[in-house]
DNA sequence: GTGAAAGCGCTAACAT
DNA sequence: ATGTTAGCGCTTTCAC
C-alpha cells in the first residue's frame, strides 16, 4: 500500500527506530541522519500511518464531539467556538452529527468507543438511560454542553433565570397575558425556562394559567420552526395572549409566523421574545435571550483539556448567564413616538 | 487498559480468532460459544479497539468532510445532505472544519492522512498548489463539491446560468442600472455568477459597467454580511444603481442593511437578488438563486460510493441547476396594486 | 546516536 | 468449528 518507515529505513541505511525518532522530534538524532531521513522520506511522499501511530502511542490526539442534529444554528457557533479553542491545542476535532436525533446514542457509542478519541464533548443530550451507559463507559474525559449531569463536568447557560428576564421584561412592557411556548416532551433546558417563566410571574403576583403555555408534542426536541408555529396557533384558539415567551428563537419565527396569518401585529397586539440569541433573531426583529454559544464552547474545550490533566479534579459545572436582547417584536405599542422598555 | 479479546478468549477458554470472529459476524462459529464469547464479552465490558481494527482491516470505515469555515449556511446544509446519506452506509463521517479559510490546507492534510479515512469529500475549496499536492497524494477516493477540478469526480451548480437567471429576472423587471457584487480574489463560483450576469446583460445590448461591479477585497473567501455591505456602499459612491445582483445571499443581507442606511428602499428603489437559498433568505424576503444543498450533499456521498465500488470509473461532474425564488427584495416598483415578475 | 526487539489490539490466512 | 501464527505500521524500552 503507502510508504512505510521501514522503506524509508532501508533507502536511508537507518533502523526503523531512528526514522520513528526523527518524525517525534526526539532530541537525540544526529542532524546528518535527520536531513538524511527527511530527505528520503520527502522523495517517497512518507505520511505516517494514523491508526498505527495510535495503536502504538495509545492515544489519538482528538477530540471527539456529539451533536445530536445536523441542521442548527445555535449548535453551529458552539462548534465554531470549540473549533477555535481546539486550533489553538495538539488536538483535531472530530464530529459525530447525528442525523436524527434518536440516532445520539449510536453516535455516542461510536465516539466513545476505544481507540477513537481522547476527549468528549456531547452537547444538548440529557444523559439518561442508554446515552448514560454510553458515556459512563468511555474511557476519556466528558464534558457536556447544554446539558448536566452531577458525574459530568458541564458548561450551561442559566435558564431559569433567562427565562425570568425574558418575562419580567415583558411584565415590564406592561403586557398582562403573557403566555409561554415550550416544547415536549419537555427537556430541562427548556424546564428550567419555564420555571423561570413561571416564577417571574408569581413574583409579579400573578396566576400561571396553563392555559397560557404550549408545547407542541409533535416530535422530540421540538425546537424548530414548525413546532412554535403550531403551538402559537393552540395559544390563539384559546384567546389570544398580548404576549409570548417562547423557549427558542426558531420557534418564535414560527410563532411569528402564526400571528401574521392570523392577522395580529407584532408588537402592537402581541410582543414576542425569544431564547438563544442565533443569526435569525436579528433578521427577525426577534427580541431574545442571548447565550453566549461561542464562548460555551471554549469553556467546554477548556475544561476538557483542564480534566486531561488532571483527571482527578472534581466535578465541575459552569453556568454563563443570558443577556437580554430587545428589538423590534417586544417594543412598547407605539405610544406616540420612539422606543421602550429595558 | 482496556478490555482486548485476549481477556475474553482466556475467560471464555477460546482462541482470540475466535472471539474476533465472533464480533465480525463470521458464519462459521457454533451458537455455543458465540453466546459464550458474547455473555463474557458483555460482562467486562469489551468495546474493540477502532485503531487497531483500522490497522489491520486496513480500513477504517470513515469518510472525511473537509469544510473551509465554521459557521456558514451552506455548508450546514450540505452537511446536512452527506449526513443523510452516510448514514444508510455502514461509513460513519468525519468532520475536518477549518477554523478560518487558510487552514484548510492544514485540514487536507490531515483528512487525507493514510489510517484517518477511506473516503474523502472537500467543499468548496479550489485544488490549488499544496491544496492540490495535498489532495493528489491521498490513497482515498475524492470528490469535490462546489469546486471543479478535472482529475477528480464534483458535484457543482451551475453557477453561470444561475447568474444569468438572476440578471434576467432583473432586466425583466424593468430595472436599467442593474449592478453587480461579487468577491476579492473571485473564486471560481463567483466568476461564474459574474459571468452569467454579464452575458445576460449582452445579450439584452446592454453595456457591462465596470463601475456597476464591486467586490470587498477586504479578506479571501468573503462570502460574508460585512463584505457585501462595504460592497454596495461603494457602489452607491458611484450612482445608486437600481437593482443589484449579489453572489451571495449572506452578502446580500449586508447590501440590504447598506441601502437601508443609506435610506434606499428596497425594492421600491433598488431591486436585490442573492444566491444560495439560505434559510435566512426567506426571514429577509430576498430574492434568490436556489441552490440544492441538500441534495447536493447526497450526491456527493453516492458519488463518492460510487467511485470505492470502482476506483477506475472515468472521472464525472455533475451539475445541479438553480432555482430562482422571488421575494420580496425584487418585486416590481409598486404598480398601483399586487405583485408581479417571474 | 543508533539498533534490536517487544509490544499496541486486532484481522486473516492457514492449519487442523 | 476452532486454534496458531503472521502481520498491520508504528512507538518505545533496553542495549550498545
Amino acid at each position: 500500500m503507502g510508504v512505510t518507515i521501514y522503506d524509508i529505513a532501508s533507502e536511508a541505511n537507518v533502523s526503523i527506530s531512528t526514522v520513528s525518532r526523527v518524525f517525534n522530534e526526539h532530541p537525540r538524532v544526529s542532524e546528518a541522519t535527520r536531513k538524511r531521513v527527511f530527505k528520503v522520506a520527502g522523495r517517497l511522499g512518507y505520511r505516517p500511518h494514523a491508526s498505527a501511530q495510535n495503536l502504538a502511542r495509545r492515544c489519538t490526539n482528538l477530540v471527539s464531539v456529539v451533536v445530536p442534529v445536523a441542521t442548527n444554528y445555535f449548535y453551529m457557533e458552539v462548534i465554531r467556538g470549540i473549533q477555535d479553542a481546539v486550533a489553538d491545542t495538539a488536538f483535531d476535532l472530530v464530529l459525530y452529527v447525528a442525523p436524527r436525533p434518536e440516532e445520539v446514542g449510536a453516535q455516542l457509542e461510536r465516539a466513545t468507543q476505544r481507540g477513537r478519541g481522547d476527549g468528549l464533548l456531547v452537547l444538548s443530550t440529557p444523559l439518561v438511560g442508554d446515552l448514560l451507559r454510553h458515556v459512563a463507559h468511555a474511557r476519556q474525559p466528558v464534558v457536556l454542553v447544554d446539558a448536566f449531569h452531577e458525574g459530568y463536568d458541564s458548561i450551561q447557560v442559566d435558564n431559569e433565570r433567562g427565562g425570568y428576564a425574558a418575562t419580567r421584561h415583558l411584565i415590564e412592557a406592561g403586557r398582562e397575558r403573557i403566555a409561554h411556548i415550550t416544547v415536549a416532551p419537555e427537556p430541562v433546558p427548556a424546564r428550567q425556562r419555564r420555571e423561570g417563566y413561571e416564577r417571574a410571574l408569581r413574583e409579579a403576583g400573578r396566576d400561571v394559567d396553563p392555559a397560557l403555555i404550549a408545547g407542541s408534542g409533535r416530535r422530540p426536541y421540538g425546537f424548530v420552526e414548525e413546532a412554535g408555529y403550531e403551538a402559537m396557533q393552540t395559544l390563539l384558539t384559546r384567546g389570544a395572549p398580548d404576549a409570548v415567551f417562547v423557549a427558542s428563537d426558531v420557534q418564535a419565527l414560527g410563532a411569528l409566523r402564526a400571528l401574521e396569518e392570523a392577522g395580529l401585529r407584532v408588537p402592537d397586539d402581541v410582543a414576542v421574545v425569544g431564547f438563544d440569541g442565533i443569526a435569525l433573531s436579528g433578521y427577525a426583529g426577534l427580541t431574545t435571550l442571548q447565550q453566549p454559544m461561542y464562548e460555551m464552547g471554549r469553556a467546554a474545550v477548556e475544561k476538557l483539556l483542564g480534566r486531561m490533566a488532571a483527571p482527578d479534579r472534581p466535578v465541575s459545572h459552569t453556568l454563563f448567564s443570558t443577556h437580554l436582547v430587545v428589538r423590534r417584536s417586544s417594543q412598547a405599542p407605539a405610544p406616540p413616538d420612539g422606543p421602550a422598555s429595558a
